[in-house]
DNA sequence: AATAACAACTTGTATGTACAAGTAATAATA
DNA sequence: TATTATTACTTGTACATACAAGTTGTTATT
């Protein structure tokens, strides 16, 4: 008999303990976390632990370190490659509004999504809504999103944390994105999608199916987007 | 007077034999690495040191790490979320094989490359080729590539190691692909595309934009790739 | 007052050690 | 023969310590 010995980690538990707090904002982004040597005296370790569990947050992207001055918190969007709107010339970001068009409800898995499901997930039921992204109060990404009902339950959209749906994960679930599988597709507009985003039909759409891994168990986000990139294209990066 | 006094890490030492090593093929792709212990013995060091070596290299994606076994070479590009052509049905993937169109030859730099080039860039002559993918002997991808003369000199396509530009940086340069940024528009097909990928002109086609960043100071390839997704989506992916 | 030296912090690199845990082949046992 | 235990490897976690190197504010000097 194989018992679930889940043997503690002392790294583990202190990057969870920070990573908690960064999502909760007790650690505000911008500031800076207790030294690591306060750190040691808080778990009383080593500091070669305390950095193992640092190099853990640097990695998932919550934390930069800077030599001398200390372990600052940091925008996580930035350090991850998800794919943005931004603005065609120039660097400047758009301020980019979110509506939310449907839902959220449960309804049914929709056939559209290119991704096998789990068995869990198929057996389950499905919450869906739609958003509807403003650029210049003019519509530029109808965002169609599904997850499984017995991974996470239906949230008010009116609980959205600033709008979005990932902060709210985020700060009131503690889940993360860990990462993404893409599939991107050039398609003429049909005609719900041109009527959404107030285009003629047959306009070239790229088309976006995508599926998030989330640090929560059997979560999974799916998502099928339409994106009008004539003003504003799609931009995504990564680096090492 | 600040002397350029660079102090060697002695982690950084490994790193950099090992990555040569794996570079040039002397660590076979599927191959175990030398045990932790046995590279303490090659660098006098202690596995504190080696770990942190080979740490990097994880980060890098040339290796990943099996406890009680060793640290395996890996096939780099599948870390990175570098963009992939996939199967529309299943995930299978489909035998691309490349055709060199034109060049490599000294041109000019394109304006329709939508990142701001560096002085030494803009000061430089650009080396330009192109290419077109094919799957299943039908043109899939048109690919157009530009990076500057004064960063590496002109490559003969003849000398593509398997007919990949990037795996003749990697073996014969030793230079990586770090990171990329990228745009994404879906655009109709123009004249030339069309002819090229054997569509209709109109046809709404995948435009992306891409600037690869490598560990070779100054150089930057910078790509414009038309894509027919109708049969083969686009693909990528990336995770912590 | 401006500058230089110092002190007190921070993170970065490195040594040395010990034991836990996973893997695989071998030896002992039923 | 088939199973189990042992052994000898591998990587993973953790401790304790030391000094290098970058940052910042204070103190001493000019």
């Amino acid at each position: 008999m194989k018992a679930t010995k889940t043997k503690i980690r002392k790294y583990l538990t202190i990057r969870d303990y920070i990573r908690k707090r960064i999502q909760g904002g007790t650690y505000a982004v911008g500031s800076y976390l207790p030294s690591e040597n306060e750190i040691c005296g808080q778990f009383s370790t080593t500091r070669t632990t305390v950095r193992k569990a640092l190099d853990e947050l640097l990695k998932e992207g919550f934390i930069e370190k800077e030599q001398g001055k200390g372990s600052k918190v940091v925008e996580r969007r930035k350090s991850l490659g998800l794919l943005t709107v931004k603005g065609f010339s120039g660097s400047i970001d758009y301020e980019v509004r979110t509506m939310v068009t449907e839902g959220p409800k449960i309804g049914q898995w929709d056939p559209i999504i290119p991704f096998i499901l789990t068995e869990a997930e198929k057996k389950s039921n499905c919450v869906y809504f739609q958003r509807v992204r403003h650029i210049n109060n003019r519509p530029v990404v109808l965002e169609n999103n599904w997850y499984s009902n017995d991974a996470l339950r239906v949230i008010d959209s009116d609980a959205f944390i600033e709008g979005s749906f990932f902060k709210t994960l985020s700060q009131k679930y503690f889940i993360e994105i860990l990462g993404a599988e893409q599939e991107l597709r050039s398609i003429p507009a049909g005609k719900e999608v041109a009527k959404k985003l107030g285009i003629q039909q047959g306009i070239p759409i790229l088309h976006i199916s995508v599926r998030f891994r989330t640090s929560k168990p059997g979560l999974n986000l799916y998502g099928d987007l339409y994106c009008n990139t004539t003003e504003y294209p799609i931009r995504n990066s990564y680096f090492l």
